[in-house]
RNA sequence: GGUCCGUUCGUCUAGCUGGUUAGGACGCAAGAUUUUCAUUCUUGAAAUCAGGGGUUCGAAUCCCCUACGGACUACCA
């Protein structure tokens, strides 16, 4: 019963991937790399009406840029090939057709506005139409029109779908990794879809193919998919496939954290954080939605982040790189209920993995941010400046909010501190600082012995109220590290100047 | 409406085979440190384990019911 491990993700080009989605790759690529097995991904577009452009490229670069790795896939190839769905296309009717042969489905000649008056009809008596061993026997179908008919109507070239034909009154087990055994009785299924009218299999067939002749092993896949699995189990036991067929995990749905409902595409940026990956300019609208990579978050911060939305190792340590996650995951580990998204947590993370990035790597990441802002600066100053910074940010970004007055004397004084430090005699002072500083060796220490034992302690001064106003002529804030280290990286003359302009331009 | 799944601090969760002061993390509050802000450190508040019944000497942990939440209910995936 030892099988190769082969998981895939199948992701339908209908727009950009959202987290929920990233994280259903993610667990699958846990899982297929901790057991040695295959990573598939394949393109799910059977709906050709809702295809989008950009979309299939848009999720390969997101999951690149994840360290999601596959090894047989759209993308790369592989020997399970095509990838694509629609590249798949010829391959499927054969197998509609063998259902149809062996009595597990059935042509069905329902026209669209047929099936809708019938709904509309069944709503109105509030009551709930659902094409089922019930009602299909008065429809219009293989089972209710004779052999002549049906035959003469698909010679004709009328549009005809194939339903799945669910056996009456049969209970279906589903047995899940996550969720245990989960039964359903199959009179309250109804007929799916699985061929339609425009010669393309729906999800449900082609995935069952798919699955199958891929030589997948394990379905890890969202929670809205677990109604439809009993059809999924009984397409495997039609086709006559129930010694291969996968094992199902369907995983605890991403919940929008303010109201209720599961995370989707449309909700956009609309939550205060992104939902994407990666930044997304839709085709048909132009509108743009922010992603993770834009946003400042380092994959690998998204990667753990995502790892511990729906699952937990049961140890206390929290910050894993993508190849311890990859040996401590485990399906049984998996929670049941839905998990909702919490920015806060996610900026925590992503601050502990800014950490770990060396001074050179942030300033090289920081240098482009400068740059936008109009700031032509050495590299050697940035580093500097981002080392007396750089655990203050929890994104490169932070780090402009953070260093900004290193490159940019403030054209603007707080007037709260103005109001609670600037007194008459603080010109005075500073212009005795200023004096300090031109007489004094230009070094940290010696300044800062120079200033604050031999003047401030030296004239009983009050501290705090001579060295915020220091500050606030350099920094133009009561905020920045320590004010010697800033008089070190901005230097002697734009140090002395910083203050002169302070004291002729700040009044009471 | 029907079917299925779920329910431990505000949030993510530990707690798997019944006996814990129900633990951790984020966030929050206070204190310490600092010339400021932030960081950091310490401490704290925060879940009567959805509610109610059982079973048991003993239940967050097992069983049942109810409530609430969610998913699905398309020729979409």
């Amino acid at each position: 019963m030892e099988r190769k491990v082969r998981v895939r993700f199948a992701p339908s080009p209908t727009g950009p991937l959202h987290i929920g989605g990233v994280r259903t790759a993610l667990y699958n690529y846990f899982f297929a790399k901790q057991h040695g097995g295959d990573m598939i991904l394949r393109i799910e577009d059977t709906d050709q009406t809702r295809f989008v452009p950009g979309a299939e490229d848009y999720i390969i670069e997101a999951l690149t840029w994840l360290g999601i790795k596959f090894d047989e896939g759209v993308h790369i190839g592989g020997n399970y090939g095509p990838y694509r769905q629609s590249d798949r296309k010829p391959m499927y009717k054969q197998y509609a057709d063998q259902l149809i042969e062996t009595g597990w489905a059935y042509y069905a000649f329902d026209k669209p506005e047929d099936l809708e008056n019938i709904r509309k009809e069944y709503e109105s008596q509030k009551k709930n139409f659902q094409y089922d061993c019930n009602t299909r026997s008065a429809m219009q179908n293989s089972l209710t029109l004779s052999a002549e008919e049906v035959k003469r109507r698909l010679d004709s070239g009328e549009p005809y779908v194939v339903r799945f034909k669910f056996p009456a009154d049969t209970e279906i087990l589903v047995n899940d990794l996550i969720r245990g055994e989960v039964r359903m009785n199959s009179n309250l299924l109804d007929d799916k879809v699985l061929f339609k009218s425009d010669g393309m299999p729906t999800y449900h067939l082609a995935n069952i193919i798919d699955d199958h002749t891929m030589e997948v092993s394990h379905v890890i896949r969202g929670e809205e998919w677990l109604p439809s699995a009993p059809l999924h189990v009984m397409l495997y036991k039609a086709f006559g496939w129930e010694d291969t067929m996968p094992q199902f995990a369907h995983l605890p749905l991403l919940l929008k954290p303010d109201g209720n409902g599961k995370l989707s595409k449309r909700d956009g940026d609309r939550l205060g954080f992104p939902v994407f990956p990666l930044e997304w300019h839709d085709p048909k609208s132009g509108e743009i939605s922010s992603g993770y990579r834009e946003k400042g978050y380092y994959p690998e911060a998204v990667v753990n982040i995502l790892a511990f939305l729906g699952w937990n190792p049961g140890v206390e340590q929290e910050i894993f790189s993508m190849d311890e996650l990859i040996k401590l995951f485990s399906l049984e580990r998996i929670s049941k209920s839905g998990a909702k998204f919490d920015v806060e947590k996610a900026k925590w993370f992503n601050h502990k993995y800014l950490q770990t990035k060396t001074n050179e790597e942030l300033t090289a990441q920081y240098m482009p941010i400068l740059e936008a802002k109009g700031v032509k600066a050495e590299a050697a100053l940035v580093e500097k400046a981002v080392a007396l910074t750089k655990e203050r940010a929890s994104f490169i970004g932070d780090l402009w909010e953070q260093t900004a007055f290193f490159f940019q004397a403030p054209t603007e004084y707080d007037p709260a501190v103005i109001k609670k430090r600037w007194k008459e005699d603080t010109p005075t002072h500073l212009n005795k600082i200023i004096e300090i500083i031109e007489t004094t060796p230009f070094e940290k220490q010696v300044l800062h012995d120079a200033v604050i034992e031999g003047y401030i302690t030296a004239n009983q001064l009050n501290m705090g109220q001579i060295m915020n106003c220091f500050r606030l002529c350099l920094v133009g804030a009561a905020k920045g590290p320590d004010l010697f280290e800033i008089v070190m990286l901005l230097g002697k003359d734009e140090t002395v100047a910083r203050l002169r302009k302070g004291i002729e331009t700040i009044t009471i």
